[in-house]
DNA sequence: TTGTAAAGTTAGGCGCACCTAAATATTCTG
DNA sequence: CAGAATATTTAGGTGCGCCTAACTTTACAA
């Protein structure tokens, strides 16, 4: 006697290993490494369905272009993307909402940290990074809705909505701005921590406006003036790397020079 | 040019797979497995520090037994346990240590989500079993301290200290009570949600008191009093199954019928 | 256009974490 | 105490997710 009930068991499977979960993830439990090739793949090909390639992924992902190689192979048998050898993947229609879902998890779950257990914005991202793959889909609802359907994480970055759609608004690198260009702060680029304290140190933050005052030669640093919240004006000398990381709306014309 | 910089690797690793980690786990980062039966291996065999049995970690965590008896030679390399074979497993300090871990850090969770996101009690469990994996230790001092170090999660169980102390007040269950006995439930076993839901419609949670009226012969179903928290007494009989997830304080007397 | 550099893939391998089938050790029972 | 029942381990195998080394394809430049 002693039931000894040792149900489930023959499809489950713990926490990585073997297994079966194969063929075309309709509506499937996805393993977190696809769930981050997905996510990554789209933000490196956009939400235009353009085509990322594998060394992009690999230098992202922070793995070897072989694995990536393989893993591809792996996604487009799921029918998440199509692989063109040698030439690039693009996303499916099914990638695609995998790719939103993951952002709208991972940004939910930052702007929660942020607001709710004080994480300051540069280490929001490595903690995203991780539970974005472990909490449930009811989690993510309720920090949401706590939250009060947050439209932007703490990054400026927009959040996908429940349904799946984002706002696709067409950004711009502070580095690509020209001279004179005054501009809003939209997002800055989040992975990089040290180089968020850096530019929060200089105001340089969503909905501040920065001004191109000028540009070195040969890709060299840009000069910019920054307005603050408190109606503070200072100006900074920026490297091209941080330049990169910063994202900016269209430009509203020159400014004139002292106002 | 372009430096296309692809840091780490060497002992980077995703998300599961391949890797190095080996040898003796001090200070090491363990797998989210090895985590589990940690885990559940403390919590079969008692703060005693008893040995716990193949073939019942092996139905806690739902893996068949030879998966069981493999990662336990792991567990033993790693110096997490000594392994007596045919006879069962004993933590070692590491092990123990490793073990109330991550009893914290899944009671810190189940709290959390209990009292800052609304979440019913029978559904903390399922997902704090895998966010206790994934979240940081930061992550989990600040929410332990933005609800003023619990003591106890949402079903009584005790919350290890950050230090990693745990009150080791010994655990009856309700089944094991004689009758008349008058006593405080303490905690509920919390890994059956349908349980769960069931034992809270009777009034039965920590800090209920409970009364045993009478016992059915063989082993049979108990009849209880519970006095709710408003004052109510309601009488149910409840099976063996429900009287052994519940666990009460000592018993205080014998209570005199009708008082 | 042809050679070379860069990008990408194939081949082979490893550890993790599971599985089933079969063997073995221990414990219980008549 | 022999045989049966139970507990546990060994043997062999799978998919995931990564790696390095070697090869192939594509892009660029003289
Ligand atoms: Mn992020
Ligand atoms: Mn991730
Ligand atoms: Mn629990
Ligand atoms: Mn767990």
């Amino acid at each position: 006697m002693s039931p000894s009930r040792r149900t489930r068991r023959a499809t489950g499977r713990g926490h990585s290993g073997g297994g079966a979960r194969h063929g075309t993830a309709a509506g499937q439990a996805l393993t977190g490494s696809v769930e981050d090739y997905v996510k990554a793949i789209y933000e490196l090909a956009g939400a235009s369905g353009g085509a990322a390639a594998t060394t992009d992924i690999a230098d992202r992902l922070a793995i070897a272009p072989p694995s990536v190689s393989g893993m591809l192979r792996r996604l487009a048998a799921l029918e998440l993307l199509t692989h063109e050898p040698y030439k690039g993947v693009t996303l499916t229609a099914a990638g695609r909402r995998a790719a939103l879902r993951m952002l709208r998890r991972h940004r939910v779950i930052e702007t929660y940290l942020a607001r709710q257990l004080d994480y300051p914005w540069d280490r929001v991202h490595a903690e995203a990074e991780r539970l974005e793959h472990a909490a449930s889909d009811e989690l993510i609802d309720r920090m949401a809705s706590t939250l009060g359907e947050p439209a932007v994480d703490p990054h400026g970055a927009p959040i996908p909505s429940r349904e799946g759609t984002m706002a696709d608004i067409p950004q711009r690198m502070l580095a690509d701005q020209p001279v004179g260009a005054r501009t809003r702060v939209t997002s800055v680029s989040d992975d990089d921590p040290a180089l968020l304290r850096y530019v929060a140190s200089l105001d340089i933050r969503p909905g501040a406006s920065v001004t191109v005052v000028e540009r070195g030669p040969f890709e060299g640093p840009l000069t910019v003036r920054v307005s603050g919240k408190g109606g503070t004006e200072r100006q900074h000398v920026v490297g091209l790397a941080v330049a990169r990381a910063v994202n900016v709306d269209a430009p509203r014309g020159p400014a004139r020079r002292g106002g």
